[in-house]
DNA sequence: GTACTGATACTCT
DNA sequence: GAGTATCAGTACT
């Protein structure tokens, strides 16, 4: 992709939380063919390794899980209830494990090609929950392991973009249901759960 | 509008 | 073999 801006490695290279709060007013960038997609991060929950239960990271690495403790600003892809893909970015310097999973988005360009990918009877229901997002973004297993500055998925800088942010408690897990980690942009219509 | 449920396959124990 | 970082559809209020 040949856009300008886009977010460096280092950006994901600190604190999972502090990323995953940076990440909102983001865009995330998705080409398909000839086609580009554009969407606004709004919500994102943090995921820390071994002091963190509701991490796939947290028992240390799995076959799975090992791209967390890789280097940052990488996509981690997983297969969920057999249904739903789920889209993360990889953050911590290597070694570490962390990931930011990308909860919503909201629609700016290439919504004619989400709506291909994915039909729906209001743009509101297009991209408000992380299985929902990777289905009008086409992001299956393909894209697990690419980096996120540079291929057909990469994250842009906005800097004008200063959103107001609520953090929130983590959603539809068990355990680490008392960490505020889940961050998501105030009034926001394409927010999953308030 | 909210509440409940089934689908479905992959990962780790 | 159990559990799962979800969603859509149905049945209600």
């Amino acid at each position: 992709m040949n856009v300008k801006d886009l977010l460096p490695e280092s950006f994901y290279a600190r604190d999972t939380a502090a990323v995953a709060r940076e990440l909102l007013g983001k865009y995330l960038l998705r080409a398909i063919g000839g086609d580009l997609i554009t969407c606004r991060i709004v919500e994102t929950e943090a995921y820390y390794g071994q002091n963190d239960a509701a991490s796939h990271a947290s028992r240390g690495p799995t076959p799975r899980s090992a791209i967390m403790f890789g280097p940052p600003g990488r996509a981690y892809v997983y297969f969920n209830y057999g249904v739903h893909y789920l889209l993360n970015i990889v953050t911590e310097p290597a070694g570490t494990a962390g990931a930011v999973l990308i909860r919503a988005l909201e629609p700016v360009g290439g919504i004619e090609v989400m709506r291909r990918n994915r039909p729906v009877s209001e743009l509101k229901k297009m991209t408000n929950g992380p299985g929902k997002l990777t289905q009008a973004l086409k992001i299956s297993l393909r894209e697990n392991g690419h980096a996120v500055f540079g291929g057909p998925l990469a994250i842009q800088n906005v800097e004008h973009d200063k959103p107001e942010i609520v953090s929130a408690r983590r959603v539809g897990i068990s355990a680490g249901k008392e960490l505020f980690y889940r961050f998501y942009i105030k009034d926001n219509l394409f927010v999953s759960k308030k």
